[in-house]
RNA sequence: GCGAGAGUGGCGGAACUGGCAGACGCGCAAGACUUAGGAUCUUGUGGGUAAACCGUGGGGGUUCAAGUCCCCCCUCUCGCACCA
């Protein structure tokens, strides 16, 4: 018998016969439970990378795991095939996007084959289509229509280096960078004035946020940074009444979260963008310093003039407004922190109760004017050195009229209701939550359905005339701008209202469109009529297991959230929230190399002498760096298909999962990829060494269960139990794997143990019955060597179609029990007694074993604790 | 600064409701089989020569018993960062 098995032979064995038997298609079944496993389905870049082989493993022994447990499963796969790469091929390379996608998609798909991935891949969906993409254009006109997409000119993030205009949640903060960048290619994001198509995702924004509390499945920090970016903010605005009323300003609308500090308001502020600075200004000696000073501010990225360091920064307008509550005459000033896109884009200024105003009040010596006092330690107003900023539970109000005396949480309360029956103001929600910009100007994406008519303005493409191709007759350049616009073919259309001369919105949709519904699409993905058939969806959704990697956890995740919403609102499915449970699961990280000469080196352009590791080129001493990511430019990345090539798909399956829990880091180790290797070909030989054993019937037939029967049974059993409570429990892969190691040790042992000339008729049968259960248990993560060895013990049929084995409690029984004996809380011994003991007697064996003798040197115990099964501790 | 999470052997990591710390794997050591092996098998492996004792980031506490519970502190990772 061969010491290792042919992994590759075999892998492509059962990979053939899967395919054929069409053991993965899935249809609807009423009589079994649904079960919606889903990965985020990746970018065709070119190949299949090791965090692929990671999420793409764990969501395939989530599927293969459900299906044994009697549910049908739907785990779909696809394509995110529109994107940036591909053009920036054609405009390299030469090769049209479709063509470098449909290859990569081709090459793709053969090394997720070469896994052993249990896909329906009948319901691959691929979005740079138009059979897909045609949806994101009914969609968004359907959006149009209820005035969920709409157009508007304002201040974009742009990326010189993709040259496109992003949605603020795909501007990144990365450190060393004073502004946010792009998060595809990390270049630093400057804003443009531009008018864009947007998505009015803040219509949601409350029932996403509400939305959040019923994901109790996800991890916290996901839902930590969604609720955050979504940013729910309960206040009032209120009017300040402008001193000298001009031209079309009466009064400026603030918006405040804390109205119990308005009595403390000594100016104001309003963001240097706001129409509101001009029309103050106008005709004021202060006119000409402002304006200055607004086209400095202005001239600054919006990241680099927020960022929270940077210095308070302001100008007098000249002019003065009214506090309603005091009837103080107040300065009006410009500053550079005050936002023009959140709240009414002008804050009335508290210096003694905020930060901001306090430091800017310190620099421009306004006063300062202390409305909370803190209970516990009286606070002098002139040697503040920072704003007294308290919580709800403590403080109370001073100088604040009637409202002294007050705690801040009823002074909230208290003076919202009076600036509303006052008329001055409203009480209100603010969201930090922006609408989505999704305007790209590239090529690869989904063109926008809308047409510009000379007299008849915005008009969409029928549905009818649905989908707008993307033209085939455009050159890559390079140069920027939006390249449909160069298609002498595209532009020019006839509006459909009027029969007029129209022209093609040249803009295509940002690829996060395509990704927010495709799930839903997997429910129905050939339905010609519309994207989701409501009746599939009604059976598949939500996807119960989403698997996928933590960066998108505001990006792609919130805008899933919301299309969901809007096409349960077009009644295309029911559900509120896409994805039950989320699994983020971790990067695959690596050790990296660092030549002074050569930079990031290979592995395998190092060399070992005497301890040290040495570049193979110039002999200088590597510096082992960070583990880090895996990644090209680092050069350090390991190839799934050289992993495949040398030790299979279960290995890099197995290591994958067995290395680190699902959501923490997994740090490579060629090594440990080894330790996984040899276990499989332990599992190999065990299961050959044990053929006659199993397959031979011959022995006598025992009268009570042996020695070596209930031990294979209890070993059986108590596997079964810890593997299912592991997969059950959160997925724990890494330590399922571990009790199958143990299991495959603890053969072994019985199997050295009892030699297989002497057993009996029943020792067969059990031996027989753990190896089987071995296999069932192993099947999820290393599929084909377990239908391999499935097939040699004697079946026909795969083991896909297989039930989850159960254990029977009865076999965990144990005729003995070991009980650790403790003198004050330290171990010191341990007894073994006749299973079901009583306490009492398991007290008189302990005080009778010899070692716990001598550790009570004749002392009586004060105290005698035991636990049922557990335990003695003798306290003397 | 705010939010989330994490600190356990040489390494990756186990330890469900407080109850034998270090499962499993890697590495290392010794041995067996081998012409040989980086194959395979067996044994050992927290520190301490050793029993004692010490050990889960540090310091307190609760308890018969603490990695686990409570209080204080430190470090690291990730995310968000002037949102009024």
């Amino acid at each position: 018998m061969a010491q290792t098995y042919d992994h590759q032979a075999v892998e492509a064995k059962w990979q053939a016969h899967w395919e054929q038997a069409g053991l993965f298609h899935i249809q609807e079944d009423p009589t079994t439970p649904k079960y919606y496993c889903l990965e985020m389905f990746p970018y065709p870049s070119g190949r299949i990378h090791m965090g692929h082989v990671r999420v793409y493993a764990i969501g395939d022994v989530v599927a293969r795991y459900k299906t044994m447990r009697g549910f049908h499963v739907l785990h779909p796969m696809g394509w995110d095939a529109f994107g940036l790469p591909a053009e920036n091929a054609a405009i390299e390379k030469g090769v049209h996007p479709n063509v470098w996608t449909r290859d990569n998609v081709a090459y793709m798909k053969r090394q997720l084959r070469r896994m052993g991935l249990s896909y329906d891949w009948d319901r691959e969906v691929n979005t740079s289509q138009p059979d897909y993409y045609r949806w994101n254009q009914w969609i968004f006109i359907k959006m149009v229509e209820r005035g969920l997409a709409y157009r508007k000119r304002s201040a974009v993030n742009w990326c010189p280096s993709c040259e496109t205009v992003l949605a603020n949640e795909q501007v990144l903060a990365q450190e060393g960078k004073d502004g946010g960048v792009c998060w595809r290619c990390e270049s630093v994001v400057i804003q443009k004035e531009l008018e864009q198509w947007f998505f009015r995702i803040t219509h949601y924004a409350q029932e996403l946020l509400d939305g959040c509390d019923q994901l109790t499945s996800w991890p916290a920090r996901v839902l930590a940074m969604q609720r955050h970016w979504i940013g729910r903010s309960q206040g009032v605005e209120v009017d300040f009444p402008v001193a000298d009323p001009r031209d079309g300003v009466a009064a400026i609308r603030i918006f405040t979260t804390r109205p119990d500090t308005i009595h403390g308001a000594t100016f104001m502020s309003v963001a240097p963008e706001s129409p509101l600075v001009e029309q103050l200004i106008e005709g004021r000696a202060e006119a000409a310093a402002v304006r200055a000073f607004v086209e400095r501010v202005s001239r600054l990225d919006k990241a680099t003039r927020t960022a929270v360091d940077r210095e308070k920064e302001g100008i007098f307008t000249g002019a003065y407004a009214m506090n309603p509550f005091t009837q103080e005459r107040i300065p009006i000033w410009v500053a550079n922190f005050v936002l023009y896109e959140y709240g009414t884009g002008a804050i009335m200024a508290v210096p003694a109760h905020d930060q901001r105003d306090f430091e800017f009040a310190k620099q421009y010596d306004i006063p300062i004017r202390l409305v909370i006092q803190n209970p516990e330690a009286t606070l002098v107003p002139d040697a503040l050195d920072e704003a007294y900023v308290e919580q709800e539970q403590a403080g109370t109000l001073v100088n604040s009229d009637i409202f002294t005396g007050l705690s801040v949480a009823a002074a909230k309360h208290a003076i919202g209701e009076h600036v509303e029956t006052q008329g001055w103001g409203t009480r209100t929600v603010n969201f930090r939550l922006r609408d989505w910009g999704i305007s790209r100007q590239r090529y690869w994406g989904t063109p926008i359905p809308m047409l510009y008519c000379e007299s008849c303005g915005l008009v969409p493409v029928p549905e009818n005339q649905l989908p707008v191709l993307l033209p085939e007759d455009v050159p890559f350049t390079g140069k920027g701008g939006s390249p449909l616009k160069e298609s002498p073919s595209f532009a020019k259309a006839t509006c459909p209202t009027c029969g007029g001369t129209a022209r093609r919105e040249t803009d295509t949709m940002d690829t996060f469109v395509d990704s927010s519904w495709y799930f839903l699409r997997y429910c129905s993905p050939k339905d010609m009529t519309q994207p989701v058939n409501p009746e599939a969806a009604k059976h598949w959704m939500a996807v119960d297991q989403y698997v996928g990697g933590i960066e998108h956890a505001v990006l792609h995740l919130l805008y899933a959230r919301f299309f969901t919403k809007v096409l349960r609102d077009l009644g295309l499915t029911t559900v509120d929230e896409p994805f039950v449970h989320l699994l983020t699961q971790g990067m695959v990280t690596k050790e990296t190399y660092w030549c002074e000469e050569h930079r990031w080196v290979l592995p395998s352009d190092t060399k070992k002498e005497e301890g040290e590791r040495l570049c193979a080129q110039c002999g200088k001493v590597i510096v082992t760096g960070r583990t880090e990511k895996m990644s090209k430019s680092k050069k350090n990345i390991a190839s799934p298909e050289d992993l495949c090539d040398r030790y299979g798909a279960d290995t890099a399956r197995l290591f994958s999962l067995f290395a680190a829990p699902p959501e923490k880091d997994l740090e490579w180790s060629d090594t440990g990829v080894e330790g996984c290797s040899r276990f499989l070909n332990r599992v190999w030989r065990l299961v050959h060494e044990q053929l006659p054993v199993i397959c031979e019937a011959h022995g006598k037939s025992g009268s009570d269960p042996s020695e070596l029967l209930t031990g294979l049974q209890r070993v059986t059993h108590h596997t079964i139990q810890r593997v299912t409570a592991d997969l059950e429990r959160d997925f724990q892969f890494n330590t399922a794997i571990a009790a199958l190691m143990e299991f495959v040790n603890q053969l072994y042992k019985l199997l050295k143990d009892y030699p297989a000339a002497a057993l009996t008729v029943d020792e067969r049968a059990g031996w027989r019955e753990a190896l089987e259960c071995l296999l069932l248990l192993l099947a999820p993560f290393a599929p084909h060597l377990a239908e391999e060895l499935w097939e040699a013990v004697g079946h026909t049929a795969s083991l896909v179609r297989e039930s989850w084995p159960s254990y029977n409690p009865e076999s965990l029984v144990s005729a003995e029990w070991t009980i650790p004996i403790q003198v004050n809380g330290k171990l010191r011994s341990k007894i073994s007694v006749s299973a079901g003991s009583s306490k009492d007697h398991i007290i008189a064996i302990a005080q009778s074993d010899t070692k716990l003798i001598e550790w009570l040197q004749g002392k009586t115990p004060r105290k005698v604790i035991y636990v049922e099964q557990k335990l003695v501790n003798f306290v003397i």
